[in-house]
DNA sequence: TTTCAATGCGTAAATTTTACACAAAGAAAA
DNA sequence: TTTTCTTTGTGTAAAATTTACGCATTGAAA
């Protein structure tokens, strides 16, 4: 579909884009997905138009299963960028000149660099789930840790504060880690997300402790073996009451 | 320059729009702002259209001043309404026969009933201080308490719901009250606001107690004399104070 | 003059949050 | 095989925060 754009772009909203911060967790860090634009060093955050036909929520989930190959990912609006000049915060000439060579002259025109209202989602998955996939504008995806983020195209930098500043509010209102960690887990592995999205350290009692009041873990009898100390029991999520507390609500108070 | 349709949406994005619930608090309830639609019963929120020169923000602000007459108010972003019917919510064929009339046959088409998206601000205003005014589409601009609010046109019923989740959540977040009640005030007075809008009763020594713990709030030497129990005293908010607590953020938790 | 409803003020109880230590497991090193 | 080293599992006491609560005073209205 993408690779017709014209045909794609009669069938959406010019005037209204979208663009999802995508967070994953590997080795104790917090990563984003960005994708780098053909011809050019340069890198955005993975977005796209919605259809005629299509809420915004749905082309979230389009555009992100095209970017990751996952469905069913959780995905939250978290704010709409309006500004006048958002689409040109970045708008060195040499970077214009490259993509003309690559796209064709003017071929921008009246679609990337005009007046675009973009809405913002952030998507939580799991790390070794993901497919990078670059789109028709771009040539490479993949993840970058959070503190590695070079200067992005358009307003992304920005975003990419906003939408962590929302992650981390969401974190103290509801369950976190379905969709960032593997089926099953062991609780410092657990801890080790909620550490690094709030850059800040717990007490490993008082963590186990509050996280099992909320009644959405299981134990399994298993255990994690392989490291050189005693081995860690696995827990799983239980879905249903994980579920519940995240329509719910529960406060992560530490 | 409303008044001049059709060159006012040349001048504007059209597939997005902006909807602004507007808060007020009289006589111990919360109100909203509608307006009626003219030669119809039909109430919708205030809104309008982005001009391709102003940004998001700028937009409601400009729309707010020529709704309210006030300028500067507090207004904050919650939502984007993205669904694909969200403007044919309430597709009454007689209301747009009844439309047709006043404005003429198919008027609306191409304008009003397409497909927009729409961002969702809430507003908080000082009730005395608002000069309710329609707009172009409309004839009659008021206060409605919050329990009475009708059924709405498009979806505004929902950015309603929205809206009061969005400030519940404020609320519990950073101070409130600036914005919404006069100059000076009572103590028992600013808890009627918290209590209106939580939708909960709070003793009045601990609140009395953790309002000032903000350090935002400075006691006058007045008081409010004429009611029939002993005389309270006047409060002000320390405008520096206040908006430092705004942009910290301060924690109610009662 | 009395009544009545609302205000001003401080302390004790309950709950929640934070701090903290030692024994056991298991791979790696000696 | 034994020792070492890192990490895990577990419970209780102290501190901080939140909640509950009573009585004297004021001022208009009865």
């Amino acid at each position: 579909m993408e690779h017709n754009l014209k045909e794609f772009f009669d069938k959406a909203l010019k005037e209204v884009s979208l663009d999802c911060t995508v967070f994953g967790f590997h080795e104790g860090e917090l990563k984003v997905l960005l994708l780098r634009w053909k011809g050019t060093d340069e890198w955005s955050l993975p977005g796209g138009h919605i259809l005629l036909d299509e809420s915004a929520d749905d082309a979230a989930n389009r555009i992100l299963t095209q970017r990751t190959g996952l469905s069913d990912v959780y995905l939250q609006q978290f704010y709409t960028f309006g500004n006048v000049n958002r689409y040109t915060y970045h708008p060195e000439k040499e970077l214009v000149e490259k993509l003309e060579i690559t796209f064709g002259k003017g071929f921008f025109d009246g679609i990337i660099f005009r007046r675009v209202v973009s809405i913002g989602y952030f998507a939580l998955v799991e790390f070794d789930q993901v497919q990078p996939t670059p789109d028709w504008f771009t040539e490479e995806c993949r993840w970058w840790s959070l503190a590695d983020v070079p200067n992005l195209l358009f307003d992304h930098n920005e975003m990419i504060d906003r939408a962590l500043k929302a992650l981390r509010q969401n974190v103290r209102n509801r369950p976190i880690g379905y969709n960032l960690l593997p089926e099953k887990f062991t609780m410092p592995e657990l801890q080790r997300l909620y550490e690094t999205i709030l850059s800040r350290q717990f007490d490993r009692r008082n963590f186990q402790k509050l996280l099992m009041s909320y009644d959405i873990l299981e134990r399994l009898d298993e255990k994690r073996v392989g490291a050189a100390n005693k081995s860690p029991y696995l827990y799983r999520f239980v879905k249903e009451k994980y579920d519940e507390a995240v329509a719910v609500g529960v406060s992560f108070s530490m």
